[in-house]
DNA sequence: ATGGTAGTCCGACTA
């Protein structure tokens, strides 16, 4: 980015739950350039980090950075913009899971042009009553007494936690609470687990500046009929939030042939 | 029409 000095530039932060990336490659590199995206964080890659289809986002000029274990979950991080050589494959506190237990590849920490990054794959929780659940609730608690010693270690510092939350915060941010009563995603805790963010410092910067689901299922011929779920979010520092200028939903990209069941969350930020 | 969608590695698991 050269630029004058003195002048106000803006950087473009997304995040996308690509649900396979060796499939969409292509598909999420044309994307990138289209969009004009600096830095986008991805979901469920579900690849390992030998198995990542770099060349497509090299031919757009982008960097990626990946984890992935195994053919599940994984999380990614394409930059055009460079990456400082903090990189962080945990979070503080993070819950491992399975027996042995270990971590997953949910979460991936970079640093872009003095951002942090986090891309964020919130364990699912499938029913209250599963033990993904109570990991769930786990995983999304030690997150937030991370983010809360982040920024008592620097208040300034430029923090976005950007992912499928897999939860929906808001009755509107499902098209039926009727068929979500007793479900995950929408259950009380949850709620006020993602809720909690704010009480650290952190604000949702998507909510007051677009209206729309990131989330259609593939069955029921969900999209046409706009049965989705709003479970993408980027909760920002207090510097970031304040940098914020506009945030979209990129609802087309769940159109045409191969897409992810979700759809890229856009933010522009000052740089 | 007793299925239904889509991804992984290849009958089952995950979402």
């Amino acid at each position: 980015m050269s630029v004058p000095a003195g002048s106000v530039t803006t950087m473009r932060l997304a995040t996308w739950n690509v649900n396979s990336i060796r499939i969409r490659a292509d598909r999420v590199a044309a994307f990138l350039e289209r969009a004009d995206i600096d830095v986008l964080a991805m979901q469920e890659t579900k690849c390992t980090d030998e198995a990542f289809p770099h060349l497509p986002f090299q031919l757009a000029g982008y960097d990626v950075l990946t984890h992935g274990l195994n053919q599940w979950n994984g999380v990614a991080v394409a930059s055009r913009v460079g990456f400082a050589d903090d990189v962080a494959t945990v979070f503080p506190g993070m819950p491992a899971w399975g027996d042995p237990p270990a971590h997953e590849a949910r979460a991936l920490g970079v640093t872009c042009a003095g951002v942090r990054i986090w891309s964020l794959y919130v364990p699912n929780g499938r029913v209250v009553a599963d033990p993904h659940y109570a990991y769930k609730l786990d995983w999304l608690a030690a997150l937030r007494g991370a983010a809360a010693d982040w920024l008592e270690e620097d208040p300034e510092a430029r923090i976005a936690l950007m992912g499928d939350w897999n939860i929906a915060p808001r009755d509107e941010d499902v098209w039926d609470m009727s068929l979500f009563d007793g479900a995950t995603h929408v259950s009380p805790p949850e709620r006020e687990a993602f809720r909690a963010f704010e009480d650290i410092g952190f604000t949702e910067v998507t909510r007051e500046r677009v209206t729309q689901y990131t989330y259609w299922d593939y069955q029921q011929l969900r999209f046409p009929r706009n049965q989705g779920m709003r479970i993408d979010f980027v909760q920002a520092s207090p510097a970031l939030a304040a940098s914020v200028t506009d945030a979209t939903i990129e609802r087309n990209e769940r159109k045409g042939k191969g897409p992810s069941d979700h759809v890229p969350v856009v933010v522009d930020v000052q740089s």
